[in-house]
Parts: structure tokens; sequence; C-alpha cells
DNA sequence: ATGGTAGTGGGACTA
């Protein structure tokens, strides 16, 4: 199985790249973030033409959620946090497997309320993992984190601490929800490459590989040795008008 | 500390 995380930064902005890779790039599940458009406005017909179940949490010009999948979803969650107004949420069952796609927020410099919002929502979501998940559950965990784990997770480490993504704060409280046991997919197969996932649309940041990891596939301990591969598809990412983001891909037997 | 770009929706906001 072939489950993929994309932050499309508009789903129907990126319709044409999005379809065309999932034509030339057979996955099985994909979690997409910040769609940007309400449910009744997301494109369903041509990814149900490629063969996807579509389960969508969507919200007018900002955030969103989808999880599609090529095997059919025996429960869908929305809004997994009891405060989740802002659409970041959506869980979806396939297979035996849970995955919980989440859009984490962006935040805010040191202080303001979109600091403490982020910081809160990695809290919650931690909460959330504790409460409803087993050990022995078979769970993948993805999404756009927003925050770059460790020094090797940046272009340059010096020059982004203490900035949006790469503060001390947010490494933390992202460190307890790796702490609940799971296991970051990349990193098993990529220990110590400098491998990246989004850089700023500004500056010409991706010609010169300036860029974060901050987008992740998390799986339980009960799915490591199904764990075949993971990878980062820079691919999309070189083509005009595109997200600022790029796919990670897990493999699963 | 600022600016650089992009999407939405037709200005300001988020990222």
């Amino acid at each position: 199985m072939k489950i993929a995380t994309w932050n499309v930064n508009s789903v129907r902005a990126r319709l044409e790249i999005l379809l065309n890779y999932l034509k030339a790039n057979p996955l099985d599940v994909i979690a997409l973030q910040e769609l940007k458009v309400v449910d009744e406005q997301f494109p369903y017909e041509p990814f149900k033409e490629l063969g996807y179940n579509v389960a969508v949490n969507g919200q007018k010009a900002y955030n969103g959620v989808a999880i599609l999948s090529k095997l059919p979803f025996t429960e869908i969650k929305r809004d997994v946090i009891e405060s989740d107004r802002e659409k970041r949420t959506i869980q979806a069952e396939v297979s035996g497997i849970k995955i919980l796609n989440v859009y984490f927020p962006h935040g805010g410099l040191k202080g303001e309320e979109r600091f403490f919002f982020k910081l809160e929502f990695y809290k919650m979501l931690e909460n959330y993992i504790k409460r409803n998940l087993l050990e022995e559950d078979k769970f993948v965990l993805l999404g756009d984190f927003n925050v770059a784990r460790a020094e090797i997770d940046v272009w340059d480490p010096e020059l982004l601490r203490g900035t949006i993504g790469f503060m001390d704060e947010e490494r933390k409280a992202i460190e307890g929800i790796f702490e609940l046991g799971l296991i970051d997919s990349l990193r098993v197969f990529h220990e110590s490459e400098k491998i990246f996932t989004w850089w700023d649309y500004r500056a010409s940041s991706f010609r010169k590989n300036e860029g974060m990891r901050i987008d992740y596939i998390l799986v339980s301990s009960a799915l490591k040795e199904t764990l075949k591969n993971a990878f980062v598809d820079l691919t999309p990412r070189k083509l005009q008008g595109t997200s600022d983001h790029t796919p990670v891909i897990a493999e699963l037997t």
C-alpha cells in the first residue's frame, strides 16, 4: 500500500498537476491539505474517475483537508480535535488502518495569539492520540506539521533558529507526539540525509534548495514491520504553477 | 527587521 501526504495549496488551482501526478504515480491513499474550498465545491468527479473514494473536510479560502483512497473507507471522522473550527483534521479507516490527516497551524511570532494556538494544537492532538488510539492499533498520522523536527530538517539551522517552524517551543511540542511511539517513516530509510518537503515561493528557494522538512508520515509500532520504503518526490515541485510543498510517500506491505 | 510569492476573491489575510 502506497500512502502519500501533500499540501497542495488550493486543490482547484492544483487540479491539473494533481491528476497528472496520480495518473503517473499509482497511490492507494493520498492525504491532502490546504484545499481552500468548501465541501460542495470540491472537484470530486475527476478523482472518482481515477478510482478514488473521496472524504473531504473543506473550508472557504483557508485550510481544508481530504483523504483519497482506492480502497473503501470503513469509517470517516471529521474535526477530531474538539475546538477544531478551522477544518484541519480528517480521519479515515482503510483496510484496518486508521489514517489521521492533519494540517497543523502555521502559527505566528513568539507571544502572538497564533503562536499559542499552534502550541495548543500540538497538545490537543497529542491528547487525542493518547485517548483514542491503542498501542496495538494500525495507525498512520500524516500531514503538514508546520515544524521542522531537527537541525538536519532545515537548510540553515543557525539562520532559522527561533523563526516560525523552527522554534524550540514547537520542536518540543512535536516531540511530544513522536514520543507516543510513532515512527518517522522517512528517517527509517534516510537516516542522515538533508531532505526537504517545502520551499518558500519567494527568493528562488527551491532552485537554491533552501527548504525545510515539515511534512511527515508517522506510523504506529504495529505497522513498523510492514514499512517497506519512504521518500520525498521532488518531481512535482519542479513544475510551473505548483504547490510550495511536494509529496512525501510511504510504502507499506 | 524587512521583503520576497501565491491563493482567494476582488481587499486583506494567511501562509
